[in-house]
DNA sequence: TCGATTTGCGACTAAAAAGGTCGCAGATCC
DNA sequence: GGATCTGCGACCTTTTTAGTCGCAAATCGA
C-alpha cells in the first residue's frame, strides 16, 4: 500500500549511518546490524545489492566494511531505493517494459503517471546526507518540486 | 515497492468511469467488470468500500448500481486510495499509531515524512475528474506542490 | 406476487511478494 | 593458519494481495 520495503528502510539507514560515520573508516554488515537490531543476513544481502550498484565500495578481510563510493550529497533516496527494489511504479498494471498486462483498457494509467513522476522527483532531490542529523534541522528538503 | 494494488487501481479506473458517465446514471459491479475485464467479485468488495466511505451512493434491486456520490471534481485520488487500502506510510516501519516496530532506532523516518506528505499532497490534489479524458488535454494537474 | 437483478457481507483458497535463514567459497588481515 | 569479512545462491516462512464462493436482503418490473 505504497510503502517502502524493510528492505529498502533497512538499505537507508545503513547509508545514512555510513554517511555519518564516513570519516571513521568502513563499517561491517555485522556492526551495523548489531546497531540497529536488523537480521544481519539480510542487511548483507542489501548491502550487497548497494555495493553492485556503486553506491557502496567494499573491503573484504579483517577490519573490512562497507562505504559510502561518493559524498553523501551526490547519493539520492531514490538511487538506494531503485537499487534495492528496482524500478519504481505507481500503477500496478504497469511493467517494466510499460505494457499494462492488467487490464485491456487501464484508464488511469496515463494520469497517474505525472504523479508517479513527482514522487521520483522528490525522492531523486532527497540526498543520504539529508537523512542525517546535520541535516535535520536545516531545512534543506524543503524546496520546491513541479508537477509536469 | 511503492505501487498501489490492483484493488487500488481497480477503484481508481470505477471511479473514473462513473466520473465520466455520471450524467447516464448508476452502474453495476457486472457492468464495470465487463467493461474493463476485472474479476466481478474482487470489484464488488472494492466498491462496497468506497461506499462505506461515502464516496460512492449506490442502488439495490433491479438496474441499480453505483453512482459518484459527490462531483468528481470534489473527490480525490487520495481519498479513493485510501479507502481501499487504508492509511499510508512510506516507511515500512510505521504503524498506525505512530510508532515504530521495526528497529529501536529507525533513524530515516522522521526525514522521509516530508516525502511521505510530499506524495500525499499530490495525491490529495488530484481529483477523479483530473482522471477522465476530458481532463486529459488540459494540464490542470501540472500544480506546484510546496514539499513542507 | 414472483422472479430476475443487484447490493451487502463474510469466509475461504490460491498466488505472489517480502522477509529471513543457512551454507560455503574467496579475500584479507594479523 | 586462523579469525574476519564480503560474495553468492538456495531455501524456507510469513505476510500480503488477489480472487472465489455462497447466501441473505433489497428492489424493480412484468
Amino acid at each position: 500500500m505504497l510503502k517502502l520495503t524493510k528492505k529498502a528502510d533497512y538499505g537507508l539507514i545503513a547509508m545514512r549511518h555510513l554517511a555519518e560515520y564516513a570519516a571513521v573508516g568502513t563499517c561491517s554488515a555485522k556492526d551495523l546490524a548489531e546497531l540497529y537490531s536488523l537480521p544481519q543476513e539480510a542487511l548483507a544481502k542489501i548491502l550487497q545489492r548497494l555495493k553492485n550498484a556503486h553506491l557502496l565500495k567494499s573491503l573484504q578481510g579483517t577490519n573490512g566494511g562497507y562505504a559510502l563510493a561518493r559524498d553523501a550529497r551526490d547519493i539520492t533516496a531514490l538511487e538506494v531505493i531503485r537499487a534495492i527494489e528496482g524500478p519504481l511504479f505507481l500503477t500496478s498494471c504497469s511493467t517494466t517494459r510499460g505494457e499494462c498486462g492488467q487490464s485491456v483498457r487501464c484508464t488511469v494509467r496515463e494520469p497517474l503517471r505525472k504523479v508517479s513522476r513527482t514522487i521520483e522527483d522528490v525522492l531523486g532531490k532527497l540526498t543520504v546526507w539529508d537523512l542525517t542529523e546535520n541535516a535535520e534541522q536545516q531545512d534543506s528538503a524543503s524546496e520546491l518540486v513541479t508537477l509536469r
